[in-house]
DNA sequence: ATAAAGTAGTTTATTTTATAAACCTAATTA
DNA sequence: TAATTAGGTTTATAAAATAAACTACTTTAT
């Protein structure tokens, strides 16, 4: 391939938004998130478990006074994945 | 939202990477496309389909002596477009 | 001449993904 | 106490990507 492969994982609008997001607040919740990028909850809610699932974010749910609260924290795997989408993708935009 | 939609019809990688070698080369033939993509002929087939029925390339089938030639050309709306797609994606990539 | 293999694709079927709609549990407000 | 809001999750549907199978013809070998 002439054109490297693109992580499936992050070539998704909602999932890149969210990593781009984190990356640069470190930490965030589930609301503060939906609000960003302009997502469902249900949306958000099954890509955030795909990004967790393939290591690329720390997921963390407790209860915060009486209410649930979920916040989102990059991991390093998830930081070096990012970084290595951007290096494919510009291959892509800059001919 | 915080961050900007992209083009769906961009957003895929088959059809990005299209796009993308023939905004360079300012025409390709079907045979050439599908080598440098490393895109199987029935993918690209459609994928082909989809951007020339989105008016971003013009797409012209022919005959070469005895054989079908199927060459591909970037529109101006092709082109408008991708350029777009690029300062969009750009927000994502930079925090 | 004819069978086998190659070229240039298209069509159909399957899998994966994205998204929305419905649902759940608990807390707050009227 | 009944409705509304908050913070999600689960399930169902629609859209996309992809592979596999197929078509139609040409070239090569026998």
């Amino acid at each position: 391939m002439a054109f490297k492969a693109l992580d499936p994982l992050l070539h998704s609008q909602l999932r890149l938004a969210v990593m781009s997001l984190l990356i640069s607040v470190e930490s965030a919740d589930f609301v503060y998130i939906k609000e960003q990028t302009g997502a469902t909850a249900g949306n958000l809610s099954v890509q955030l478990d795909k990004l967790s699932t393939a290591g690329y974010i720390d997921v963390n749910k407790h209860f915060e006074g009486k209410k649930p609260k979920t916040t989102c924290k990059v991991t390093q795997a998830g930081l070096d994945a990012f970084e290595s989408y951007v290096k494919s993708i510009q291959q892509y935009l800059k001919p």
